[in-house]
DNA sequence: CGAGCGCTTGATGCTAGTCAAAGCTGGTGG
DNA sequence: CCACCAGCTTTGACTAGCATCAAGCGCTCG
């Protein structure tokens, strides 16, 4: 059963300086690449969001789903993936507090995708109907929104790219580089070590290749001193090298534009 | 050089059922799925567009531009690709007549991907600041843009799952499935016949593959009586049989589904 | 009619898949 | 607190799909 709990997350005007930790993780991700006003803030501040708790390798969405709500992650690692008719499955992103998995079911009615936990999650469900409201009132946020959804297809090209024309050893290194560089724009991590609660066979999932051979990829990263694991925590002893292994260009991501629009 | 013509596209009010052969094609491309007023079409209709030829195989935009215009594809086949450090070639989308392929620039300002033309083409400029002002005024028209957007990143994730998990033959009888579905869409079909200006280094391109290899498995779709290829004409004489072989689900092309937003 | 591009074919080898089994580890219950 | 179990990781042996290299063929267009 999921633990559920509903969330007063309303602020009257009063309370401007309010905050949530819920909001101001979306906050701060969409103000990072998209300067916000006070009032705009405010209005993603009086969002209704109703919390709940996800155990790990737990579908969230299913293919053919009519979702009436976007899930903002709160906590833990989930991803986007879909089966082939053999039953194997494609990880098409992985995603980490902040994000907004299935921001594409406000315009899309049918869901193509299934989205899962990888960790135990914590996530943040927002009525679409809220969200159409706010972005009828805010079009900066639509911007906001929008931009969201692009730089998620952005990742996907890039992974597009990854699976297509790199072998395994460098697959590896750059889907690392990816989320030590995305982890790291959200404050999780600290001294070039972050969690990475993604089993092999996960990782084997995202990149196209076998639980085995990713064994042995991820040992060739630590024999070549690119990578130190230690249960599930990562630590990049040498950032330039691994970005290298990796062909690792962070452009893709969109990180930091300072876009004035 | 290219062949520049600058089209006088504003109509006035009294002209409200002026029509124009590149602004019909973005208007019932959008409108397929996303049903327009007369007055949002008129706006369309308004839109300047500039109109260019471009020769087969040349770039449109460029990995790091900072476009300050979309361009809307208006005839021929043209794609979207990034190369890996190797100088390898991952095609990640093709665009049909009536598609916008870098739409993202919108909101993403440096462009993280290439274009280019497959054959020749002729494509429609439109500014973005002209966009901006068409979304200001006309909110849904906003939605009907993003959704384009979303449906392009479906189609990414459609790709990852093709490259990532299925085998070559699958994967070329994929690519084709969803060609001959987009090109039904815009009425560029004729039983079950169509015109893809493709050479087999670029199929390769687009599905991970090196040319030697798609030469193989074209052979073997054609022995096997899935497709029959003449010259640059690809005909299916089993729609059922094809798809069957390329696991292929329309789902993710989110064609006429009833939007009424 | 020759040049160039794209298609086709053959021989060979590597990357990564498959199958199988054994070690590890963390969590659970007695 | 220890024993056990399940899921994850590691290892080995063998194989297949696809890449690579190389050369010849056949259009089409100037």
């Amino acid at each position: 059963m999921l633990h559920r709990r509903f969330i007063s997350a309303r602020y009257g005007a009063a309370h401007a300086n309010s905050t949530s930790p819920h909001h101001d993780l979306m906050i701060s991700k969409l103000e990072n690449s998209f300067p916000l006003s006070a009032e705009e803030k405010q209005a993603l501040l009086e969002l209704p969001i109703q919390i709940v708790d996800i155990k790990p390798h737990q579908d969230i969405v299913k293919m053919g789903d009519k979702p009436s709500q976007c899930c903002l992650l709160l906590e833990g690692f989930s991803c986007v993936y879909k089966l082939s008719l053999e039953g194997k499955r494609q990880i098409m992103t992985m995603h980490i507090p902040g994000d907004i998995p299935d921001l594409q079911s406000l315009h899309l009615e049918i869901a193509d995708i299934n989205i899962a936990s990888i960790s135990a999650c914590k996530v943040g469900y927002i009525q679409h109907k809220d969200l159409h409201r706010l972005c009828e009132r805010y079009p900066r946020l639509t911007s906001a929104f929008w931009r969201e959804t692009l730089v998620d297809a952005a990742i996907f090209r890039e992974w597009l790219l990854n699976i297509g024309q790199r072998e395994g050893y460098s697959r590896i290194a750059h889907l690392i580089c990816e989320l030590m560089m995305r982890l790291k724009a959200v404050g999780l991590t600290e001294n070039n070590t972050f969690n990475m609660p993604v089993t092999q066979a996960e990782l084997a999932d995202a990149t196209g290749m076998t639980p085995v051979h990713v064994n042995r990829v991820l040992q060739a990263l630590r024999t070549d001193g690119l990578i130190i694991s230690n249960k599930k925590q990562i630590t990049i002893p040498d950032w330039q090298k691994l970005t290298e292994a990796g062909e690792f260009d962070p452009l893709y991501l969109h990180l930091n534009e300072k876009k004035v629009s």
